[in-house]
DNA sequence: GTTGAATTTGATAATCATTATCATAATTAA
DNA sequence: TTAATTATGATAATGATTATCAAATTCAAC
């Protein structure tokens, strides 16, 4: 099986806390691994209840808090309301291309708006740490 | 009394929708207009209480979107839960540097950036029609 | 100016995502 | 095995926002 190091970094992050694992979390980070989108809790809960249906909603908020410590998770908004997770660990940075007409979106990334950030930071002195860049527009199957 | 202009592009805004002008959302678009910060919906309500204090947060809610949907505003939200509404007409349009520790945040734009997205958009066909770009880190005034 | 149809308003209920609470269950170091 | 600590799930609480609805206001037509 796969995501060995990912539950690796999990684990021993769990334990330099103080915490304890558990079968839920366990359950909560494959499920959310295995899934390569942009889940909110209530999806990633709904998921994780085809294994184990007694799970509760709050350990999985609980969890995703976790995974965002820890790096393997990172949040995201779109324009709707709830928070959306991807994953974070292993994954190239990108930013994200919204279709206001369909919902959908399109990961991408160009080196030199990262760097050119780094500039604009650099001119008002700020160490930057991170960024979210949401662009908005119409996708190309939208368009026709 | 200043903003002639965009009061002209709210009333005109209102009367192609069909809708009618009114005391308090007049309130309100003076007291955005007049309060140059991100405000949240609650505190621009509490704003406009102290003019009008019979003033329904609904209504403030209701007519922040008209601003939105004219243009005068444009919704933005930090980390936290609230949207904060910022002022649009008027203003270059900027980017913003949030600080981790203290909160606060600095406008800027770098045209290059935005040069760039256009660019990137273009690559994968999607016709852009605006961004934000939330950039985190820690602020001079921090770093210290 | 009056009328009347349509819209607006404020109070409040409803909703939705998220967090807090708490009694019980599970984990883990000794 | 024990004992102390943490995790869990159910559910209440919260906070932001939206929906509902009766009463008030607006405004175009007379």
């Amino acid at each position: 099986m796969a995501f060995e190091e990912e539950q690796k970094i999990f684990n021993s992050f769990v334990k330099e806390k103080g915490l304890k694992q558990s079968k839920q979390r366990d359950d909560i980070l494959l499920t959310f691994l295995k899934t390569e989108k942009h889940l909110t809790a209530d999806e990633l809960h709904s998921l994780v209840k085809k294994k184990n249906s007694s799970t509760g909603i709050a350990t999985v908020y609980r969890t995703l808090k976790l995974l965002c410590e820890c790096g393997l998770s990172s949040e995201l908004r779109f324009g709707d309301r709830a928070v959306r997770y991807e994953h974070f660990y292993g994954h190239e940075h990108h930013d994200h291309l919204v279709c206001v007409k369909c919902g959908n979106f399109i990961e991408a990334v160009d080196p030199e708006i990262e760097k050119l950030q780094e500039r604009l930071a650099k001119k008002v002195n700020f160490s930057l740490q991170g960024h979210k860049l949401l662009m908005y527009g119409v996708c190309s199957k939208c368009k026709k």
